[in-house]
DNA sequence: CATGAATGAGGATTCATTCAT
DNA sequence: GATGAATGAATCCTCATTCAT
């Protein structure tokens, strides 16, 4: 908390003057940053794009951003894996519609029989698996990955899911 | 520290005998962790196996163990999000043979023509990122993912990265 | 400060418009208080019974208005064993003709010859004594005790002070 | 704690070495001092007086070891009124024995019929709510009390709670 | 007069590490 | 080798007070 007032230039009671606690603040953090993310990988000008391309454009958003906040991944990936998460996935799943845009961008792509029939936590998993671990190794590696391997992973994705 | 003493029913002090400070003891608790994990993943019985049923054995392997195994996969995953790994990553690749297997089983795959010819990174993600994100929806469901929808989405992936 | 700008429903600032510090504030809550409490100690009905009376009278009311308002009894005897009243104690004596009416009200015994030849000191802790011990046993018993069992009581301290 | 700390010329960290918390530790320091101020109100060498002579030296000593020691005093009062107390009352009247001693001092002399038949608390209130208003007002004025108006007082006292 | 955001010293607690026995 | 008491910097949080609006 001393290091985020320092960071923030504001004093120490400063802070819980907006968060009742350590936890909070980061959890609100948590949907903040997730809404960022959001924003950049569901892009406005892509929502009417057939379904194929979106699907690529938005797998591509989803590394091409994360390559870029280095510090967004790394706090989101660590949130997950943390008990707060835990504490909140109720709530992610409530706020479904606007929250969760991945999962339901994949429901849409099997109720409009784009996408085999799978579980969805299979497609999730097919689809961001390979992301994640992409700029993962990114991140370690201090690479970037070139565009055009990304347009051959993602095309090997989209055959092995699309009906 | 205390509390791993407490576990190991010894003394605080005993465990700087064995390593000189608790990041030691974290990283020396990694190499331990990966050599256990290699084991359950490379069974001996599959070594002679044909590529593509060893590719699909070695994957279910990754899935079944880690489910198994929650503790151990979030200690890992903890570990690679951590300033720690970024420490050792040169000894990583180091000790490739014995240590990264699944990176030299990928290369041994582009090297006997089995695989496309894609960077290993690229068929590293296609092919962990997948059963990661798979085996981390486990955890937070607390549900095992059935065996037939691991065979369906290996399937998957080994159609897309075969040559 | 926060707490009780939350319970008068105002602003924390606000209660420093009024109130120098805290320190104040407290002080001048003990004021408020000791003149609430002798407003229901010495009743003015009962101010020209007869002395031995009006020693019994008094007493009881004092037993009586504590058991009812334990919050108040609870303040005053932490005000009391802090050193606010040091530095206040003073200020009692001055006022004493209308702060300190318990005090007053022995010593007028004494001049009036109703009571033995003591020290005031010794007449208040005889008299006051046992009805805060009282008072604190109810308390912590959370049972009110029988009006009997106190007329009993005062009876004992009226024959052993009075001449 | 970081002055008790300071005060006992250890480290901060030290202290939890040995109670678990700041409550722990002051609800330590109650029985520690309890058993103390046991040890002096009741002197071996006056376990047999006969039980009005006791009654009186008891309760001399009582204010005169309070009297000389006002930090004892100050502890005891204030943790009384505390919820430390709260927490703990159940525990005192268990060990009532070697505890509450003074209770038990009461009892006897209500079973011996030294005593009137009063309520025990009510006994407790005419016995040592004199006692501990007397060492207040010693601690107010920083003035002891005369032995002779103790000796005074508890004459008092005892002609008026004797069978 | 009233507000409440901002301040930062102070408080309880934790924990990796050391070292005398 | 093994022990565990001792250390103290670091951490989260509280709260009386101030001051610009």
């Amino acid at each position: 908390m001393s290091k985020i007032a320092k960071e923030a230039e504001v004093a120490v009671g400063s802070i819980y003057h907006y968060f009742p606690s350590k936890d909070d603040l980061i959890i609100e953090l948590y949907w903040y940053c997730k809404e960022i993310i959001n924003k950049h990988i569901f892009l406005e000008e892509q929502d009417n794009l057939p379904y194929d391309q979106r699907f690529r454009a938005v797998w591509k958003n989803v590394v091409l951003f994360y390559q870029d906040h280095a510090d967004l991944f790394s706090f989101m990936e660590q949130f997950y894996g943390s008990p707060f998460y835990e504490d909140i996935r109720k709530n992610v799943f409530q706020h479904k519609c606007e929250r969760n845009k991945i999962f339901h961008f994949l429901e849409q792509g099997l109720e409009e029989k784009h996408l085999k029939d799978l579980h969805v936590r299979i497609l999730l998993a097919a689809y961001l698996g390979p992301a994640i671990s992409l700029v993962r190794s990114s991140l370690y590696e201090k690479t970037k990955i070139e565009e055009s391997q990304l347009d051959l992973l993602v095309d090997i994705i989209w055959n092995g899911v699309k009906k």
